[in-house]
DNA sequence: CCCAATTTGTTCGTATGTATA
DNA sequence: TTATACATACGAACAAATTGG
């Protein structure tokens, strides 16, 4: 059972090779990884990490500063550092979004249409890192801006990884799926991988968005991947771009 | 006239409320906007830069350590500090870029097809954070990949950034269209906002892509900015993503 | 092949400033 | 006001990589 402030021991020598700010970056995100350290929780203030790790100071700060950068902590100054939560905010600005053509910014109001178990094909499989045919759970989600449907998102889930996922726990959930998958399951999605083309409209993409069939449209393939990175999501998102755009800043600015 | 290695000036107490490794950043930043710095050539040593901004070693490290994360300068172990420049790899894991749908990367074959002076119409005005109606250059570039043709590229520069560009400069270039801005104009690409939506094939596209018109074709609108974040070349791809697709992954890893 | 000089990388520790509760 | 936390700045010492002799 993981206490509000774990201790850690000290890294010693592990890892000859390993400069020791990496083998404290590795400590801390296993225990995230392993449920010790829950998101949104503070981390000891770096005097007592430093201490525990027996590390200095300014070792600590060079781990903590890398997880920093990667999203995985938060550092506030005169407060602590948290475990990183995932909101709608930080979705925003860590990953692609869809946005009205003017750049208006707006949560989508999300729809389940659908909440099924089966079992993977050869690309889901692929995508998921794991056996075709596995158990899989597949939702289909529908996004709303403006109140116009825009986005039909397939979800793919190795069931596995979820176990005792019902559709009434997804549609009850109070906030974002990537939230829900960290408070319920304790998965942490840190980062993803993206493949985007142009397709034509079929007949069902086409009646749940209220668009002509054949019409083109967006297709968005992506992998989630937890802090280990392994592969926790599969995603193909069918995004109707007349009246709204997929945006992302490259690089953060200098 | 550049010197190899310039000198610089004391920092001193230069905005009171700025943490000096930001006033060391931005000495640097301008080095590098203004010519002192260019592409490709070493930094003083840490030593030193620190003596001569009269700042400690470990300040120095931090300014430059944000540089480094911001893809503007590339340390080596060893060797020195470089002011980074653009290339071909670099491309393909900062900004987008387009692959086979089995993963395969290549540098892409390019042919110009077109190159006009004209004015700026509304849309790449906005764009470009001018006026409509001023100087222009329109370069219009068709990509092959594995000799089939994948993408074509409408660029928009503003003529008063880029004067003596002809035609016959830019294809004899010898690499990239970045590191040309960069030799010959030094203007540095730093970050790109990208917008991305799917169109159908028009009439042209149709011909220069040897698709279908009416075809869905993802269409991916760049506005590219410098060091200083001044908006230096609009650019509209229009891609053909039948056998290829437009790749990146979202943040680094840990 | 080895050695020496140079440069960045890592680790240490201290002191002081700023933000928060 | 006080206490605590992170942020900034300093500087020293040694390790690791590179280069040239």
């Amino acid at each position: 059972m993981p206490t509000a402030s774990p201790s850690f021991q000290p890294v010693a020598q592990q890892g000859i090779g390993q400069p020791l700010y990496r083998v404290v970056m590795r400590r801390l995100l296993g225990a995230i990884e392993s449920g010790d350290l829950e998101p949104g929780t503070a981390l000891p203030s770096e005097r007592v990490l430093a201490s525990q790790f027996e590390v200095s100071i300014g070792t600590l700060r060079q781990a903590v500063g890398e997880l920093v950068a990667g999203h995985i902590l938060v550092r506030r100054q005169g407060r602590g550092t948290y475990v990183a939560q995932h909101n709608a905010e930080r979705f925003l600005f860590q990953f692609f979004h869809v946005e009205r053509t003017d750049g208006l910014r707006e949560v989508p109001e999300l729809e389940t249409l659908s909440f099924e178990r089966g079992h993977l094909d050869e690309e889901q499989a692929d995508a998921l890192q794991t056996r075709a045919g596995s158990a899989a759970i597949t939702i289909e989600n529908r996004l709303r801006l403006q109140g116009r449907p825009v986005v039909l998102d397939r979800l793919t889930l190795p069931a596995a990884m979820f176990k005792g996922l019902t559709e009434s726990r997804l549609r009850s959930r109070p906030s974002t799926i990537y939230r829900f998958y960290q408070d319920e399951y304790g998965i942490t999605v840190a980062r993803a991988l993206e493949r985007v083309r142009a397709v034509a409209a079929d007949r069902h993409v086409a009646r749940q968005l209220g668009v002509v069939p054949g019409a083109p449209m967006l297709q968005v393939r992506r992998t989630a991947l937890s802090i280990g990175d392994k592969p926790v999501e599969y995603r193909v998102s069918t995004i109707s771009t007349g009246l709204h755009e997929y945006v992302h800043s490259l690089t953060r600015p200098a």
